[in-house]
DNA sequence: AGATCTCCTTAACGTTGTTAAGTTGCTGCC
DNA sequence: GGCAGCAACTTAACAACGTTAAGGAGATCT
């Protein structure tokens, strides 16, 4: 077409793509018929298609902070980490294969770095130590990244469903020598929303029952 | 070679590759000429690249389980959670690209419910119900899938370290704007077996916490 | 001995990421 | 106005990948 290509129109292209065709079948060539270019067109653009994806994966975030609603700046930590898991994990639920785009991939600005500050923020000054702070909120992190890769092994797209993941199938399969690890199918395969926060109660119940066994009491501020 | 091939050897000199060279170098060819066989070969044991590759992260559980040494069945809930997901982190850590070849497939035998079951059982002993008892285990596993991922990431072998990942580097290029984050950068890209313990110690305090505020005083028995 | 089955080989196909070399169209310069 | 030069693409090709088709050697069964 007329208009020149640039990275922005690329990456946007890509995202678009990834939803119909997922990651594995995300090829240069495909992206490239996309904007009506040969594949070799890109490289003008990205010296490899890995950094086409890292751009991917910051574009995802970058949007996803954008559109994100966050609580007020001086507002507790277990809002600001709970509020930023979900804001996460709705980015990566966005777009299909989007958990494993987003672990495999390095991002490409500081932008990230600015949500981490206003995360550890409220955590220091509820008297959190930095590294404490850091705990807490990797810990919720690598949560929310790992529970996001397992949804979406199950779940491709919101409503889809992959397929061999039949819980009454598996029950039949393990249910006579693992009862429980049978009846746990229905939960496991299903509700994750419901379980997701959970475990965001969970992990926050967590932070704070160890804080309050610090000397400092936590509460401060 | 004279002795017939089967699939344990396969997997077995694919598992020895996969540290070699990573996931991204594991091809069928690689596989077969260490095994002095040509790539086709390999479709006489095994239907597709995926099949091998659901075998490979099977064996790699197996293994873990075989050599790990579990808690007393009548241990409480968190020395069963806790070693579950060091054993499991072990495991991932013990291959190149572990979590990721882990995370991406499914396992092909039903031992892993044999491993579920030993997991939820403590719980229920304990007062929990079945849907508590499958967050706080999918939780603890959720955390620690995401965790190793990103351990992996910096430290794709142990004792090796990723190039880019400079704390020293990164401080320098967000400092100034975000302090927090650029001090925490020391933190997040060292002490992974600190840190990971910490996140355990998370999990298990928020579990014990929501359990304590329940009707039922959680200890039970 | 001949047929059958198992397990491998050689050859090839289509597709992938990537590189090299050439082509087009716009921009600035004299 | 013509010509250099750069930017942004194309066409052609490469090696490597997963996978399939066809065939062949060696053991096993009848």
């Amino acid at each position: 077409m007329a208009a020149k290509l640039d990275r922005a129109q690329v990456v946007d292209a890509a995202l678009r793509l990834l939803d119909e065709v997922g990651l594995e079948g995300l090829t240069l060539r495909r992206i490239a018929a996309e904007l009506d270019v040969k594949a070799p067109a890109l490289y003008w653009h990205f010296a490899a298609k890995q950094e086409l994806l890292d751009e991917l994966a910051t574009e995802m975030i970058r949007r996803m902070v954008a559109a994100a609603e966050l609580p007020a700046e001086d507002a507790p930590w277990p809002e600001h980490l709970t509020a930023a898991c979900r804001v996460l994990r709705r980015a990566l639920l966005g777009h299909r294969d989007g958990a494993r785009v987003f672990s495999g991939t390095r991002l490409t600005d500081t932008g990230h770095a600015a949500v981490l500050e206003r995360q550890l923020e409220p955590f220091v000054r509820d008297g959190f130590t930095l590294p404490e702070a850091v705990d807490a909120y990797f810990t919720a992190y690598s949560f929310t990244v790992g529970f996001v890769i397992e949804e979406q092994a199950v779940h491709p797209l919101p409503g889809e469903r992959a397929p061999g993941y039949d819980a009454a199938e598996r029950a039949e399969r393990i249910g006579p020598d693992h009862p429980l690890a049978a009846a746990a199918g229905a939960d496991i395969f299903d509700g994750y929303e419901r379980r997701f926060e959970r475990g965001l109660a969970i992990v926050t119940a967590g932070v704070a029952a160890l804080a309050r066994q610090r000397p400092e009491p936590g509460a401060r501020a």
